[in-house]
DNA sequence: TCCCATTTGTAATCAGTGATTACATGCTCT
DNA sequence: AGAGCATGTAATCACTGATTACAAATGGGA
């Protein structure tokens, strides 16, 4: 937290509003989600007036965009957490691994997740922390498809741009689904999060060779 | 259209306002996406007061329910289209069938997917309309993965559930990214229409036996 | 035909929003 | 100490969703 709870500020100037209006951004998403934060809110949780956070945000978008940044920050350690707790060294595993972690964090922080996927709230295009870490995932799921298919481990005939096109997709998909309240209607005995593990198992099963590779 | 365009009115009520009105919102969120709706604009373009449509609508959100409303119809239409355009008996050339209405449909109508698919815009729990075609379409998926697999097309292991589930994340997954924005930087070459359709054949014929059924 | 209740529109108003401007304050560096 | 810049304030704009009291139009029953 960049600021004490109650904005207590004995100077004129705040000294680090800008990081207190991205925690008071966070804050709001958490407690209604995106629609539910106001520049004006924002600025008076962190004491101050409501023309103030334009000095540090052009925008609301710019704002947005900031709590996106950290928000995809904290999904690609959750991604790179989970890569780094596989044992195999199998890249197919991995690939899973991957798809894992990601939705597991979306299913974690759904508010968060609707930020960086959204494209009216925040400027995407605009920021090169959020176009980055984004790419950085696509390649290497890239990388871990190309060690599969030196391997061996995908059909011969298999169009490898559509097939990243297709994982992206699909974890995408069920992200979403999960994020905009798409399974109010699947088995209540079954967690989400369950069903949606099980359908990326069943995906990557049926698209790649799981069964390991000889050397 | 349920009125002219210039909104002449002769008498003091107006007629059709309801319909009118939606009209407008259809017009609004072509123009410029949903954030662009706004209920006052809306009876602006129907000659109308800012507090009228609350007569007709509780909220603006009831309003973009009946966008989504008469959205989804359309959905449902170009899907049921797709469907009895195919030739073969098939039922897994059907399945495909039915992504691909529903993706070609949602890449011509982006904004009024965005409607559909939206849960904060719209009430779609609220509206029996919504849930209902929805579910329609996913029962006819059911049905034709029923008559897959009773033809034996389906792998034996095949977990039933979780395959629709994803057949749907996957298609939601690439509508969603295409009307999001997610195909900025795919190749220039090949239109996104194209690679999605390709997308899907490869999810199509990964998850299921293609080769036609011997009777 | 007349009248009255219901429906449907208006006008005024409220609170909240993003954003801009002119101005005042405080900080920092020379 | 003072100049200059960064940072916050106050006032204001245009716009939004929504509510209220009121007025006009409509249509059914006597």
């Amino acid at each position: 937290m960049a600021e004490a709870k109650t904005p207590r500020r004995t100077s004129y100037h705040h000294g680090n509003l800008r990081d207190t209006l991205i925690d008071a951004a966070i804050q709001l998403v958490e407690e209604g989600g995106p629609d539910n934060v106001s520049v004006r809110e924002a600025a008076k949780r962190a004491g101050v007036s409501p023309g103030a956070p334009f000095r540090h945000f052009q925008s609301k978008t710019a704002l947005l965009t900031a709590v996106a940044e950290q928000a995809m920050s904290r999904l690609t350690e959750a991604v790179t957490n989970a890569l780094s707790e596989v044992d195999s060294e199998d890249p197919i595993v991995a690939f899973e691994a991957i798809g894992q972690g990601y939705l597991e964090w979306a299913i974690a922080n759904p508010t968060h997740f609707q930020v960086i996927s959204s494209r009216t709230l925040i400027d995407f295009d605009g920021s090169d922390s959020l176009r980055g870490q984004n790419e950085a995932i696509r390649r290497k799921m890239i990388d871990l498809l190309t060690q599969a298919q030196q391997q061996g481990r995908l059909a011969a005939n298999t169009d490898f741009d559509h097939l990243v096109l297709a994982a992206r997709a699909f974890v995408y998909g069920l992200a979403r689904m999960v994020v905009d309240g798409h399974f109010s209607q699947w088995h209540p005995s079954e967690p989400p999060s369950l069903a949606v593990h099980k359908a990326l198992h069943l995906f990557v099963s049926r698209m790649t060779d799981l069964s390991e590779a000889k050397s």
